[in-house]
This record gives C-alpha cells, sequence and structure tokens, in this order.
RNA sequence: GGCGCGGUAGCAAAGUGGUUAUGCAGCGGAUUGCAAAUCCGUCUACGUCGGUUCGAUUCCGGCCCGCGCCUCCA
C-alpha cells in the first residue's frame, strides 16, 4: 500500500507526507483579500487545496483547514474609497460572493476561515513577542518592522540570498527602514484609514503578521502543510516564516506547498493586459448545471505544480470529457458505497494521487474505468467511478439532471422555448407510425436548438444538451 | 544581473532506460430506420547536437526556443 508523498518547496523535492500527529493533520491556505470577485486564477489555487484536503481525509486523516480572509488592506482601502462605500459593507459583500464562487465549484468549506479585522489582538501581541526578541523595531514614521538580517535562515523557502534580493531598485524604499528588504508589521494609523488602539500607536497591521497570528491560533506553532499560489513564496511566505520561527523559536511549517499559475492563452494574467477573469465571469458563460464541476475539472486535471493555459477550447475540451463520465453513469447506476479500494484500478488511483496529488494519471485511471463500466454495464464498477472520483469533489451530480443541463432551452426562432418532453413524446408517434421524415424534422429542430437526442433499446429516448 | 521552470503526437496532459499512458478531436468498422451513446480498430510523440549505454523520449553536457519570480499579485 502505496502512501502519499507531497512536493515540499522547502526542499524542492517529494517527501513522504509524515503528520505531526499521527492520524490528524493541521493545513492553512492563503485566502482571498477582499475587494473584488475571486478571478481564475485564484479559483485555481483554491481548487487545488480542496482537492488536497479532501485526499487527505480519504486517506482518513482527520483534518484541520484553514483558509484565511484578508479584510483589512490598501486595495481595499482604494476600492471602497473610490466606490464611496464603507469598508465593511464592501468586505461583507464580497465575502459573501467567494462563498457563492467557492459553492459552484464545489470547494469545501474550510473548518476555519479568520478575518484578519477578528485577529488584531492577537497579531499586535505576536508583534510585541518579535520586539522583544530584537526581531521587530519602531521606525521614525511611527510603523514598526521586522528586521529580516536579524533572522538566520531568511530567503530559505525561496532561496534567495539576503545580499543578492536589490530591494529598491524599482521601488523607492521607505526611509524609515533600516534595511531596503525589512517589511512592515504595524502601519501607522492615518487619517481617515481604519486602525485600532495598540501598544504601538493607533494602527493597522501588516499584510504578512496576520499569517502568522491566525495559523497559530488556529493551528499551533508548528503545523503540516501550508499552501498558497506559487507568488506567494516570496516575499509572503518568506515572512510568515520569519515572523513565525522568530517569535516561537520553533519550525512553523514541515510542507510548504505552491500550485502553478494559470494564465490566459500564453499570456501572464494582468490587470495591464486586461486579460483578468472573474470566476463568475467564466460560470456566467457555461452551463447553469455543468459549468461549475467544469470548470473545477478544466482547474485539476492538470497537475497543480504545472502551469495552466486558459483558453476557452481547453474549457469546452474539459466539459467533453467529464460529460463522458456523466453518460457512463446514466447508462450504469452506480451502487452507492465506500471506495472498494481492493480493486486494481483503484489501488493505481491511490498511488497516483498519493505520488504528490498526480491527477492526470488519476483520471487516466477514471476513464479506464469508465470503459469498464460501459463494457460490463456493472452497477458496482459505476459505483466504484462515482466513489473514486467523490474522493476528490467530482461526479457526485446526477448524471441524467447533469446531462440535460441548466439553461432553459431556445428554439434560436423568435425566442420560443421549445418543449423538449413534448416534442420527444410526437417523435415518438411519428416514429410508431414509421413517420421518419417527421421524426428527423423534429431531430433536426431540437439539435438547432442545442438538444440531442438518443433513441434508447425499448422505445425510449433520451436527450441530454449537445 | 540573481534564482528557477519548461519544450511529448491536431489540441491537452502524465510517465518511463528496452514492453499501449490517458482524454478531446480525426479516420475506419460494429450497432442504429437515420442518429446519438457505446464497443472494436486506427493515424500523428517525446526541441536540437553530442556523451554514457547492448539499448535513451527517460541519465549527463552544450545549444536553440519559450516562460516565471526577484515589486502588490493565487
Amino acid at each position: 500500500m502505496s502512501s502519499l508523498s507531497i512536493h515540499n518547496t522547502l526542499t524542492r523535492r517529494k517527501e513522504p507526507f509524515v503528520p505531526l500527529v499521527p492520524g490528524k493533520a493541521g493545513i492553512y491556505v492563503c485566502g482571498p483579500t477582499v475587494y473584488d470577485y475571486i478571478h481564475i486564477g485564484n479559483a485555481r489555487t483554491f481548487s487545488v487545496f480542496d482537492l488536497v484536503v479532501r485526499w487527505l481525509r480519504a486517506s482518513g486523516l482527520a483534518v484541520r483547514y484553514v483558509r484565511n480572509i484578508t479584510d483589512v488592506d490598501d486595495k481595499i482601502m482604494e476600492r471602497a474609497r473610490s466606490r464611496n462605500e464603507p469598508i465593511e459593507a464592501l468586505t461583507e459583500r464580497t465575502v459573501a460572493a467567494f462563498a457563492e464562487d467557492c459553492a459552484r465549484l464545489n470547494l469545501l468549506v474550510p473548518d476555519s476561515e479568520p478575518r484578519a479585522t477578528r485577529y488584531i489582538g492577537p497579531m499586535v501581541e505576536f508583534i510585541e513577542t518579535l520586539e522583544k526578541k530584537g526581531l521587530a523595531y519602531r521606525g521614525a514614521n511611527g510603523d514598526v518592522y521586522y528586521s529580516v538580517r536579524d533572522f538566520p535562515g531568511y530567503g530559505k523557502l525561496s532561496r534567495r540570498n539576503l545580499d543578492e534580493l536589490r530591494s529598491g531598485e524599482r521601488v523607492a524604499v521607505e526611509a524609515a527602514k533600516r534595511d531596503p528588504l525589512d517589511f512592515v508589521l504595524w502601519k501607522a494609523a492615518k487619517p481617515g484609514e481604519p486602525s485600532w488602539p495598540s501598544v504601538f500607536g493607533a494602527g493597522r497591521p501588516g499584510w504578512h503578521i496576520e499569517c502568522s497570528a491566525m495559523s497559530c491560533r488556529e493551528l499551533g506553532e508548528t503545523f503540516d502543510i501550508h499552501g498558497g499560489g506559487w507568488d506567494l513564496q516570496f516575499p509572503h511566505h518568506e515572512n510568515e516564516i520569519a515572523q513565525s520561527e522568530g517569535a516561537n523559536a520553533r519550525p512553523f511549517v514541515n510542507y510548504w506547498m505552491h500550485s502553478a499559475f494559470l494564465n490566459m492563452g500564453d499570456e501572464k494574467m494582468s490587470k495591464s493586459l486586461g486579460n483578468v477573469f472573474t470566476a463568475r465571469e467564466v460560470l456566467a458563460k457555461l452551463d447553469a448545471v455543468q459549468g461549475g464541476e467544469q470548470l473545477r475539472f478544466f482547474l485539476l486535471r492538470g497537475h497543480y505544480r504545472s502551469e495552466l493555459s486558459y483558453t476557452w477550447d481547453l474549457l469546452e475540451d474539459a466539459g467533453n470529457t467529464l460529460r463522458g463520465f456523466y453518460t457512463a453513469l446514466r447508462e450504469v447506476n452506480p451502487e452507492e458505497g465506500p471506495v472498494d479500494w481492493s480493486h486494481p484500478l483503484a489501488k493505481r488511483f491511490r498511488d497516483a494521487m498519493n505520488d504528490d496529488f498526480d491527477t492526470p494519471i488519476a483520471f487516466a485511471v477514471l476513464h479506464e474505468l469508465r470503459g469498464e463500466v460501459n463494457r460490463a454495464r456493472s452497477p458496482a464498477l459505476a459505483g466504484l467511478l462515482k466513489a473514486l472520483g467523490g474522493t476528490i469533489g467530482f461526479l457526485q451530480a446526477d448524471p441524467e439532471a447533469f446531462l440535460k443541463g441548466g439553461v432553459s432551452v431556445d428554439a434560436g426562432k423568435g425566442g420560443a422555448t421549445v418543449d423538449v418532453d413534448a416534442l420527444v413524446a410526437e417523435r415518438a408517434a411519428a416514429k410508431k407510425a414509421r413517420d421518419f421524415a417527421r421524426a428527423d424534422e423534429i431531430r433536426r429542430q431540437l439539435d438547432a436548438a442545442g438538444i440531442v437526442l438518443e433513441d434508447k433499446p425499448g422505445g425510449v429516448t433520451e436527450w441530454r444538451k449537445k
């Protein structure tokens, strides 16, 4: 029986996963900054870690899953100001929208979603500890900074050498910093900005400190897995390590996981290129019933450490493939039940997932299983297919409902909605009378409306969305 | 300049020192009133030049090409 290996960014290699406490796992994922809807790159990252959590649980571990919400930040303040909306109204609205997007993508609700604004106290205490240990200092401008030169090992995650980091070349360095790479822990209050009282004076926390303080509260000083997008490696996660290990004098995280980027075609997603799509923009273009799982499948069928290109064709391709799975489950009613891990295909699926979440192979196994289901028409095998898909958050919808899709069917002529069932019934009568001309006319009419008819043995006609 | 990643068939995407990845698309066949679905079969591969090896897509080196981070960023 294979066991899980995880690629650890700290060591840049796959390592056997050994939980801190046998049978349990703690995972912290850097969540959204709630000033706008999440984009599909965010969706990829969150989907990846949803997959990780699901697989850890499928492996029998009791997982505590924490994903934070950053609700105090410069971008939030700017957005609230430009929209002339109170900050809290903006963040509450965005948090609610985020929850909707997650639900469409079939993302698990984390066990805890700590918000920065509710952990100001712990953050201040954290900074106090750092100051006592000589790792933090107060600048002339009232800000409190972390002194990176006083933390041995700074750069170990992103493999950067302090002297090679030419900070300040591209951005002006704050004069109050002793070293250009020092980062802010506490920002002194400015007029019109939200602030909290503290021993450092009124102010608000820097970005990095929330994750150190909240992960410590939620998961302890040392925990198993910390995840996020590739770009967070530096400086965010490097700074988290400096803060947490500096304050606690213990290892912070055992396994660092970073998901690769999603690009727009062959271009990087960026606001200046104007090619940032929100998850809900993409979902709006997809079928109301199928779209969420289609997007999830598109995001997860490649390996999480490989870059992924977003194109409409690839999204459609993912939809075609996914429909293939559901077609098999529609044709052979799956037995409900847990995974039979003794089945050879189940073993191969597990081996693939245990090999650093190798979803391309896992899905290849599922395709083989799909073929077996169709050949053998075995409810037990169909049940295995569904159960295996379920371990990573797929194939749990009702197959017929999934294949019929969710949007109203429009004939494209005068905007009239087609009554599919009535037409199918009429066609059945025509077929019985051997009026194939009429039957084919109805087929064509429905085809034009995006409906494919499938005649089954016994005179039954199924239909699905094209 | 520093650090790092990748080039696999039409498209996507794994993996392996010698034996079919897999999917979508295409093509042929079975099946079907016609279709669809399904099944069977099938065509396109491992950037380039060398090295190691009985044998390399798979290990090593050079080269070419593409890309990322070093600044807020999933």
